[in-house]
This record gives C-alpha cells, structure tokens and sequence, in this order.
DNA sequence: ACCATAAGTCCACAAGTGAGGACTTAGCAA
DNA sequence: TTGCTAAGTCCTCACTTGTGGACTTATGGT
C-alpha cells in the first residue's frame, strides 16, 4: 500500500494496535492455522519481523487476540433468549459472533484450543454464570455456550442450507426453546409452558407449538 | 515398518482401503490442514504418491472418507434423547463422535466445509429429520444436529472443564430438556413438562429441576 | 549537537506442504 | 513363455510456513 519512498514513522502504540486488529481480522477469518503472519503484517502495513518483536511469536499474538476478542460479543441472560435465538438464525451483525468464529476457525489446533478455553471460561463463561439463576450455573453456561457455537458453526460455517435460506426464522422458537430449557430457572419453565401460558415467541420460554401441527 | 527387502506385494483394493482407513483417522485427529499425505501415507505403509493415484488429490480422499465417516455415528430419535444427552456429555465410545470430530476439526478449511456440509445433509441430516414428527422437520434436525456439536465441541476440543468434570452428569437433565425442546412433538413436550409428571431423565422432556431448587 | 536506545527493514534458513513425471516390476491374459 | 497393463517407487518442483540474525535509521534524553 504504502510505497517505500517514505520510510515509515515510527510509532510503536499505533504499531501495534495495528498488528493486533488485523491479526484479529485474519484469525477470526481463517482461523489459526489459516492465518499467517506475513499475511497479516501486509494487512497492517508492517513487516514481518515485527511481529516477533512485540507479541514473541504468532502464539502469542493470539493469546493477546483471543484476549480481548469476547469483549464485543452479545451477552446473554435468561431474558434476552428470544433475542438471542432470533440473532443466531439471522445474525446480521458481524461482530457480535467475531468471538465465536475465531474459536471454531481455530478449534483444530490444541495449543490454541488451550489458549481460547482459558480465555473463555474467565472473560465470558463466568459472565454468563452470573446472569444464570439456580444450581448448576457453571456447567449451564457452558451449555449455553455450546447451543449457540453450534447453531452459528452449522450455519455460517458449515453452511447448512436450511439455516441460511430464509426458512430459517420459522426455527427461532425452537432455538429459543433449547435456550430456555437450559437458562431459565425450572419452576418459571413449567409455568410458563402451559398451553394458554404465554404465547410465541415472547418472554422466556412458550413453545409455540399450539397454532402449528394441529392435523 | 516394513523394510524395503520384500518389496510389496500388490493388492489395490487392500492398499486402497488401508489408505481410506488412515486417512479417516488421520482426519478425524488433526483436521483436513492439519493431516498431512505424507503422514497418511505413512500410516498406510504406502507410498505418498498412491494417494495421487487413487483419489486424484487430497481433496478427493477426504471427500471419500466424509462419505462413510457418518455412518457409525450414532442415530438419533426423539425417545432416544436422555441417552444420546447422556453419551454427548461423558461418551466413552471413541466412534460415537467421529464424524462429529471430523467436521468440528476440518470446518476451518471451507473447501472441506462444502465437502461436508453435501454429504452431511444428505446422509445423516435427512435420516434425521425422517425420525421427527411435526413440521419444520429439516430445519429441526440441523438444530439438534448443531446442538450436538456444540457439546462435543465444548467438551472434547475446547476441553472445558466443567463439561470434562465429574459434574457433568449433573447436566445431562439440562441437555436432555434442550434436546427435547427441538426433537419431540410440541402438545406432548407440554403434557409431560408438568410437575408431577414423569421425572428425572426418563421417557421425553421431564425437565428434573422439581427436587432441585427449592431454598 | 550528540549518541544510545530501540523501531523498523532485509535476507535467509530449515522444514514442511501438495502434486506430478518418469521409472521399475509384479500380476495376469494370451 | 511372452507381453502388456497397471501397481508401486523415487526424485523433484514450486511454494509456504514461522522464526531468527544482522543491519539501518529515526527518536528522545542529555
């Protein structure tokens, strides 16, 4: 981009800054293994070497990515289920799932893998544990985590056809059902799936079962 | 192993089922980029080269072992919910998962995505959603499908600890009721949902949260 | 003004990747 | 027994990977 007439400023913060936010752009995209560091120096106009001078090796640069790479991720509580199965199916915003897609672009590789579970649990399992009422809070939350890396792993990565076309709303209240059955405390669940309870796809739970299959 | 004194006796279809053999493990173990011909090869006792020859790139063998790596996956029905909830959450079979474990490692790469999601769909999420009553069958099953995986890819890779721990027979209820929120006919989930109705793992849905939490 | 520190650059290495051409030779049909 | 097809082997190519050493030069403190 940058033609070698000027030799660069030096600016170590901005350098940085700037090899960070393209190494996230790339692994996020191209998960570990499929980013590399030249790749990403040329996208953050830098050379190569740098890399290995600030962040140690292409590990540690991601262990600082993956860092701070929940941060923007949507959050999640009880309340906002209906919300948040209506975003899996649908998602349009690209950063809100930045963080689910890095760790399954990266998953195959297990010293990564160690790095993003590490990183998970502590920024936002953790988080997530405390919005949980009832027992099991911990173990519900990886649930949860796991619901939801699998409906965008089956559908943005994997491409399922049916979670791509535009069918796939008709599937927001099962999702959020699923979600539900995990999240909410069990004694609003029963309540709440009456039928006559709540209706559609408002409020925590309410399968939406009545109007449909009734042959 | 063998050394170059006998210099190999030929059979194609043995050499060509050892290669597919090592291949689907070698897969399955490090992911499409992960796995190496070479490695393969090796693994085969066969020379690198056969793998050019018989399948025409490394592509071509990895579509050929996603054809067959689904079928010893365990099948999935509505009645069978507690006890594929139960084997996602502390499974001892080692082929249980492994077409789950070669999708989850390979998804990065989206030429083997493409490859997958094919043959997914048509050899395992179609026989699903034959097994679901109600409408919207297809996209249902690439819920539990999704679900599924997520809890493998929670457990086995990312290796989180609270699904790895002992205490991840506690959530086996949790599981069970989210698989049910997808899988099982909405009027019957309802009926058997009410406290007081059948309890623990057993029979469909039968969220177990009536003892629990009651302070 | 000077100079030491460190930011940035260039070249290179060793190892690995997937793929293909040219060759030897085993196995089977005549 | 003689060939001929194809199974198996060897070597090579062109390329990419992450990392490191040695270098130049801008920058800020004195």
């Amino acid at each position: 981009m940058s033609p070698d007439s000027t030799p660069k400023r030096r600016d170590p913060v901005a350098t940085r800054a700037a090899i960070l936010s393209a190494a996230r752009k790339a692994f996020t995209e191209h998960g570990y293994d499929g980013a590399g560091v030249r790749e990403i120096a040329r996208a953050a106009d830098v050379d190569a070497r740098l890399i290995g001078k600030y962040f140690g090796s292409k590990e540690g640069l991601f262990a600082e990515v993956v860092e701070v790479a929940f941060e923007k991720s949507m959050m999640m509580t009880p309340e906002l289920n209906a919300e948040a199965a209506r975003a899996l199916l649908t998602g349009d915003d690209p950063h809100a799932s930045d963080g689910m897609l890095l760790t399954l672009r990266s998953i195959a590789n297990p010293r990564a893998a160690a790095i993003m579970r590490a990183s998970i649990e502590r920024n936002y399992q953790a988080r997530l544990a405390d919005a949980l009422p009832g027992t099991d809070a911990t173990g519900r939350s990886a649930l949860l985590i796991a619901i939801c890396a699998g409906t965008l792993l089956n559908r943005l990565l994997l491409g399922s056809t049916v979670l791509t076309g535009p069918d796939a709303e008709d599937l927001i209240p099962y999702l959020h059902a699923a979600l539900d059955a995990v999240a909410v405390a069990p004694d609003e669940q029963v309540v709440d799936r009456r039928p006559g309870g709540r209706d559609g796809t408002a409020g925590p739970a309410g399968t939406p079962q009545a109007a449909a299959r009734r042959e």
